[in-house]
RNA sequence: GGAGGGGUGGCCGAGCGGUCAAUGGCAGCAGACUGUAAAUCUGCCGGGGUAACCCUACGUUGGUUCAAAUCCAACCCCCUCCA
């Protein structure tokens, strides 16, 4: 088709999120005609989201700056049951004691990136236990069931890829699509939610939702996926040396966060300007442009925007002026990630390799040592020759030691 | 229930009585080169120890042996086929 019409879909088009969509010209046609109701769902699997799903929260962002009302739905009861798309074996039972802790900690993040509340574009929360739980068995199967055969369920490749690799898919984790495909019926029963959005991997549930909401209500419902993103090297997003890149503070600090960004690959800045910040292409085109060492200033800008969405812009502009004495002045910023040690254990010396255990930058004595041995530890910006070398409170500087592995983990080390 | 195959370090995957903390690949870390990038090259990559060396580890538990990831027994789990 010629490019989109409404809002929504030209910006999907334009900044790179759409991967497949079920009817493009016929949700063009339908957001054309007013405001319109959209979910996305997220199973409580960990405590935070990662940027892996960070792109589905800002699809779910500019629908509702388009002039929709996008509706969150948190997997409280599709999260006892499993997704098994994309995995090579069922995920151990999350007890519902962590899913509710879970949910918790997911829910926080879409405050700062949608508004709630009651009028016709508000975002709102939902949770699917809510009708999940209660279901009965054998009139859901006599309901719902009779819309799905097993002959085409075995083709959707959660499914297929499993028993191609002959790995076991139990009966609870084969129920998974079926369920996200009732969500997606009630949802739109609830609310009139039209269209469900997710990454490429949800195609397949994603299909049944909308086949199973025109079967039973007779409802025009709409898919839309997103790509699923790597990095121009090929890894997924979203991981790091140290784990997942969390979107919730308390598991990855802002600094962390920014450096994430900060340290993108220069072919993935252009991207990632489209997909994760709200800058005009106009001027994400001349900062793709840059060539060589310049393209840093790209991605400072791409650190910035990113953090100041996911965290604030106090906490964005603190890390950006920490990097900048860091890394350019080679200076001492106070707000670099801290840590302490017991004043009379630094006044009677403790040994680098150790304190640098202490100090959270290595796992053991052992990783420790390597680490100085090879080169890669410093204090105060000077390298340390020998791990067993004596650190006391004489290298206080300003008060602080600073700390350093490799060339990008810096920390400071506060007496107490 | 029967027959066969399999469970090895973060992952994949060799090993099949000693020279095995266990080939190789991926991932990771450090150094060089750079731009807090990528690619490339070099080194490292279970824990403790300056080191000698010690501890833990090849599904679980026992056993054989001077010596077991490797042999035996029982058990647990997974896969395939049959009933």
């Amino acid at each position: 088709m010629t490019s989109p019409r409404s809002e929504f879909l030209q910006v999907v088009a334009e900044r790179g999120f759409m991967h497949q969509c079920t009817d493009l010209e016929a949700l063009d046609k339908r957001l054309g005609e007013g405001p319109a109701v959209a979910y996305i769902g997220f199973d409580a699997t960990a405590q935070s989201l990662h940027v892996g799903s960070l792109m589905q929260i800002m699809l779910l962002r500019w629908w509702q700056k388009t002039g929709n009302k996008p509706i969150v739905l948190m997997g409280g009861g599709t999260t006892r049951i499993g997704d098994p798309t994309g995995k090579d074996e069922a995920r151990k039972m999350l007890s519902d004691e962590d899913i509710a802790r879970n949910m918790a900690g997911i829910q926080t993040v879409f405050a700062k990136y949608l508004s709630f509340g009651d009028g016709p574009t508000d975002s709102m929360m939902v949770n699917n236990a809510d009708w999940l739980d209660q279901l009965n068995y054998i009139s859901f199967l006599r309901d719902y069931g009779r819309h799905f055969t097993i002959n085409r369920m075995m083709t959707f490749d959660s499914v297929k890829l499993r028993l191609e690799r002959e790995q076991p898919l139990t009966f609870l984790e084969f129920n998974y699509m079926i369920l996200q495909a009732y969500d997606f019926a009630e949802l739109w029963a609830r609310n009139k939610c039209v269209l469900q959005m997710g990454g490429s991997d949800q195609w397949g549930n994603i299909v049944n939702g909308v086949e199973l909401g025109r079967r039973v209500h007779g409802a025009e419902l709409f898919g839309l996926t997103s790509p699923l993103l790597t990095t121009s090297s090929g890894a997924k997003m979203g991981k790091t040396a140290n784990g997942a890149v969390w979107l919730n503070a308390d598991m990855l600090s802002p600094w962390d966060f920014w450096q994430y960004w900060r340290n993108t690959e220069d072919a993935d800045v252009g991207r990632f300007l489209k997909l994760y910040t709200e800058l005009p292409l106009a001027e994400i085109a001349k900062l793709e442009a840059l060539q060589g060492a310049a393209i840093n200033e790209a991605k400072k800008i791409l650190a910035g925007e990113v953090t100041r969405l996911a965290h604030g812009e106090a906490a964005a502009a603190e890390a950006a002026e920490t990097a900048r004495k860091t890394f350019e002045e080679g200076a001492l910023s106070a707000n670099l990630p801290t840590v302490s040690v017991a004043a009379g254990d630094l006044a009677a010396g403790i040994t680098a390799f150790a304190l640098f255990v202490q100090a959270g930058l290595v796992t053991s004595n052992g990783e420790a040592r390597r680490l100085i041995q090879q080169g890669g530890g410093r204090l105060n910006d000077q390298p340390i020759k020998d791990p067993a070398q004596p650190i006391s409170s004489a290298d206080l500087k300003d008060g602080v030691l600073k700390l350093t592995a490799g060339k990008k983990r810096h920390v400071l080390v506060r007496p107490e």
